[in-house]
DNA sequence: CTAATATATCCGTTATTCCGAATATACGGA
DNA sequence: TCCGTATATTCGGAATAACGGATATATTAG
């Protein structure tokens, strides 16, 4: 499953999943139960859309004991990047996020 | 009805609608009739999505005539310009488009 | 006014997406 | 092994979106 524009645009396109993708820092990582409490979404909703956006390779999980922390996936092609940070500050705004300080790994 | 990263990004999501953002090139415009022919999609389709398109104020259209001439919003804010700059030449490839010469103005 | 062309809208149908409770799985510790 | 925590998947229903033929509107020419 590549990534192609209109596949990005899909996925960008979901306040929730919008959210989740500005919670991810460049070079760092974040683990479900942080995305959960900062989204207050159900934690099969965050799940289903982390999943969604694994399917696409946006993101790459990794387990440590029970956790798993998401990032980018720093494979992503430039222009996706590109998109993804030219997005990220007016939709932080949108969306009223601010990046949770704790780390529960 | 204003303009979100979220809204941007659902326009952009599908692949007429992409496609029909991808022949309007910066600072020139395109009647329909040349959109449905370089898509080859029905004239109700591409008339709808331009619809679509107008409503969140991604294009603006310009009577002339019977023909109508879409370009984009020369009004968008920063952020939406560079992703549809972004987006264009990988959209463009994966949409096998080459965008018409001819002119019906 | 009538005809012809270009584009927009309507409308019933089909396809896709989203939701969240319930359930399943994975892992670590006792 | 059994329990508790963290995360993933399933599933049916609701909401939304896309389709395209038919029809309506707008404009120009005769």
């Amino acid at each position: 499953m590549d990534l192609s524009p209109t596949r990005l645009c899909k996925c960008l396109g979901d306040d929730l999943r919008l959210g989740l993708i500005c919670l991810m820092r460049t070079d760092s990582e974040i683990c479900v139960c942080d995305l959960v409490a900062a989204l207050g979404a159900p934690q099969s909703t965050v799940s289903r859309h982390l999943a969604q956006l694994r399917g696409c390779e946006l993101v790459v999980a990794r387990r440590q004991g029970t956790w798993m922390h998401y990032r980018l996936n720093p494979a992503l092609p430039d222009w996706a990047r590109t998109v993804i940070e030219t997005l990220a500050e007016p939709a932080r705004a949108q969306l009223g996020l601010c990046v949770p300080a704790t780390l529960c790994g």
